[in-house]
DNA sequence: TATTTCCATCGCAAAAGTACGATGGATGTT
DNA sequence: AACATCCATCGTACTTTTGCGATGGAAATA
């Protein structure tokens, strides 16, 4: 019961910020990505050379970076080639941009909580 | 062992961003910074009253956030006052807005480990 | 001083995350 | 067919996260 926030209670945006960052959360899978965004290792093998984890390891953050759907696998035999999910990365940067957006001015009257 | 990633195996980059994705990963705290950006609710009690979340839920996720920077608590008897840390957002944001760069086109050439 | 308000912390329980080695299936090679 | 390669999944162990109620301390009020 602790986990699974029930739904309703936050607005899908903040839903969907957090899955994604929550993806971003391991600096393993920021490395991965950016290994995907170079396009210069586009498989397990390559990923886990120049990664300082086991294989599986790569395999499990695979995993979670395909469900949270930042990138997808295609079969490639007798391989699996992964991409990074665009549409999936131009909402993600489309959404941290809204949340990161310039705050109002520190000295703005009426700021806060009166 | 298992989760204090070994320093020195990541990038100083990765780390940081990894660190505040990881804050943002949940939708609780994706809801307190939304508050304090709009600067309407900046105390505990507020923010409690707005979460559907235990009072000491609340705090827990606010030291989170303050563990990764991204807030600062002022006291201000007998209540403390919670703002975003601006410079940490301006970096955050910077760190975000890089990584999130344009990819390069799906269709060039050696896209991809040959 | 006694009481109330505010909220941080503690202690607990349940769930999820992290990492690894081992297993096994699918594909390609000999 | 026998073997090797690639990698996803399983099983295990440990740590962290999440959430709550309860406790307690500090500040304001009566």
């Amino acid at each position: 019961m602790a986990h699974i926030v029930d739904l309703g209670k936050y607005t899908d945006q903040q839903q969907q910020l957090a899955r994604i960052a929550k993806a971003l959360g391991h600096p393993a899978r920021i490395a991965i990505l950016e290994l995907l965004e170079q396009q210069t290792h586009c498989y397990h093998g390559d990923l886990t050379a120049d990664l300082p984890i086991a294989a599986s390891s790569v395999s499990q953050h695979l995993n979670e970076l395909k469900d949270a759907g930042l990138i997808q696998g295609e079969f490639n035999p007798p391989k699996v080639k992964y991409c990074i999910n665009r549409e999936r990365w131009q909402e993600a940067k489309r959404l941290f941009g809204a949340f990161f957006q310039d705050l109002p001015d520190e000295n703005a009257e009426a700021s806060c909580c009166d």
